[in-house]
DNA sequence: ATACCAATGTTATTTGTGCAAACAAACTCT
DNA sequence: AGAGTTTGTTTGCACAAATAACATTGGTAT
């Protein structure tokens, strides 16, 4: 009967559009600073006072500052925001041979590095990261850590946040993020060193605007990230883009997974060792990265060896480029090293298809591990700042 | 100085909220009909006022309609809701052999279908079109037609809205849309058969729920639809999803794109034929279906081309499952007459492969003619009713 | 009969969001 | 000093959803 006026409701409604904004606002500014509010709202389509409201809320977050006021000819001058570079974020790239912390700041950039050995058993070799990591941060105490993210040389189950599958790392099922977060008392993200790559490239690197890519990397096996609409193939179970193991020939040597035919045995750098003894006989036995060397230096078996190694990885990027019609295909790993021989004879490879339409544009990645850190620097950040990547409008 | 009164300002800020949410309200109602405003309330997790204001104006748009009024055991009884079944959609299957026409309503329903002889003139082919579908609309004067959409044996610019490639349809570049629009009237939505197949079961049919899936139809030639979290793969420039053309062999006969070892050579119906033919000797020249027919009343050798096919399918699904990790296979085309042969065959050949994880659930499509109907209407309700599927929350 | 209960559906109020336009600030040029 | 220009802020408005009170519609207990 009496009607009592709703004492504090809270209610949320509109949040999606604000977050949303936030998101755009954030992106644009990242990809474009230092940058000033009214160019912002230009390049993102808000108002002017939209902006203002999400960028007091960014500063109020510490996300970003406000920095020099610059000089122009006529007007008020604007003062220019960058992002917050007293936040960072501790990684780790996680390899079978080696293990290398860092401290990221938010534009991807690197304060400090620090090796640390690998330990077979996870429970120890967790222990030394999370050991090594304390140490970084008690460099820098000035800097807030906003979480820590790493990269792994395997799958990671979305759900139990463990990993699912790792050939060549013994952790599997050890519940690294939860010990990392006892230890750390931050919020730790693990990912899959392509995917990590990938979404380096896609925060700090060449896939800004980028819809669709694939990346491959290229060592002792070859993996793959997908890039498809903006983001990230996972799969039903977290395993796609599995595509070492994808079968591209009839014959050829039985593969460690047990098929013959494996894309990973004509393509990785382990093909291209094999390649170089069948030409230069068993006695020759040079490690992978000696046999680049001898490349480089012009020694014609080697070449033959990485030039078969070329046709091997450009013939399942036939099946790769069929499929998902990518605007830019990216190298990682090992070949990398001599992309100028590798790189146009998969290329080449490539042109040789009947469909019609633009080949993918082939990029090599300079420096995998400084993308692996980056990458793993951008998944704490995508968690922290919102899932979309790069959507439009309001 | 003087502050006017904005006169028509016509903001739209919430809009994106409230078309979510509307499309939400009309995914829960379509999937569950006939349903309540409160039901929907409960599994949408909107608040039974908001669902109230949305159906009032899905109803205002004549998207749905109240029912009856439901007999419970306590409390006021719920008016049921459901969609208006008086709003319907021309749809059209062109084939390379025959075109077919029909009227489905929002639930995938079929009121009637016609048959359309195949032009080669592209001009006269699609006045045909245009023709019978103004017959069927003239059947019906009592229902309204919100558009017409139509499954086309090829690509789709999705720029253009032409066809950009068809082996099998010389209608490439011919202004299909805007001819039929001219003469009918109605918006025209274009789209590849297999992708239109997959919409129809991610609309109507066994896909509900399901954020992962491949398609593959395999008739004369492969062609293929990929689902990734829950939408179309497109790629950059449309082709995505070319898989007949994927290399999955070194040798075997030439394929008609100029390649050796294409799968369509392995997988499609006429490579059960050319492996007929091997077996049995050039001079039986059955068709597909007499083979099929043969393999059903036991001819051995008819038998082994079939299981020889079956093989063919099930490597080149090696490559997708890894590729992709989808939840579910779907198969439509030829072969799907004899899944009870073919079907075990591909699951055998599936499941030899290392990486764990559950073998993704094939599926036969029984009627890949209505499949291909219902999903061109599915084309249409979606350019409606937003484009994306299935997105949870307010 | 009357009061009460249990559900469904509606209405009024509150909150949060963005936009548009007016306003304030800061600086240059004449 | 004053006009012009550009940046950034404030204010009023429209719109959407949550909330909670209210209305509706039947059954059942007293």
């Amino acid at each position: 009967m009496t009607r009592l006026p709703s004492p504090a409701p809270s209610t949320r409604t509109a949040a999606p559009i604000r977050d949303h904004n936030r998101d755009l606002v954030l992106e644009v500014l990242r990809c474009n600073q230092p940058i000033s509010r009214v160019d912002i709202a230009r390049r993102s389509g808000l108002q002017r006072s939209t902006v203002s409201a999400i960028v007091d809320g960014l500063i109020e977050e510490r996300w970003i500052r406000e920095g020099q006021v610059l000089k122009t000819a006529r007007g008020r001058r604007p003062t220019m925001l960058t992002m917050n570079d007293d936040l960072v974020i501790l990684v780790a790239d996680v390899r079978p041979t080696q293990t290398i912390l860092a401290v990221v700041d938010l534009n991807g950039r690197f304060l400090d590095r620090t090796l640390v050995p690998v330990i077979t058993n996870a429970k120890q070799g967790v222990d030394a990261i999370a050991e090594g990591m304390k140490r970084l941060q008690a460099q820098f105490p000035d800097k807030t850590c906003e979480g820590v993210g790493i990269s792994l040389p395997g799958r990671v189950d979305k759900r139990s946040h463990r990993l699912a599958l790792a050939p060549n790392l013994p952790w599997v099922g050890f519940d690294i993020r939860g010990a990392l977060q006892k230890r750390l008392g931050l919020q730790v993200e693990l990912e899959n060193a392509a995917n990590a790559c990938m979404l380096s490239e896609q925060w700090f690197g060449r896939l800004q605007g980028i819809r669709n890519a694939v990346l491959v990397t290229i060592s002792e096996g070859v993996g793959a990230a997908l890039l498809v609409n903006g983001n990230l193939v996972e799969g039903a179970t977290g395993m796609a883009g599995e595509l070492g193991h994808i079968p591209i020939a009839d014959s050829g040597p039985q593969c460690a997974c047990g098929q013959v035919g494996c894309w990973e045995m004509f393509a990785s750098s382990r093909a291209a060792l094999r390649y170089f003894h069948e030409s230069a006989g068993p006695s020759q036995t040079p490690t992978i990265q000696q046999l680049l060397n001898m490349e480089a230096s012009g020694n014609e078996k080697a070449r033959i060896a990485l030039e078969k190694q070329a046709r091997g990885i450009g013939r399942g990027l036939r099946i790769v480029t069929a499929t998902f019609d990518p605007e830019v295909i990216l190298f990682a790993g090992d070949i990398t090293l001599r992309w100028d021989t590798v790189g146009p004879i998969v290329a080449s490879e490539l042109s040789n298809r009947m469909l019609t339409g633009a080949p993918p544009k082939l990029i090599a990645l300079a420096d995998g591990e400084a993308a692996r850190l980056r990458g793993a620097a951008a998944v704490v950040l995508q968690r922290h700042t919102g899932f979309k990547r790069l959507t439009v409008l309001r």
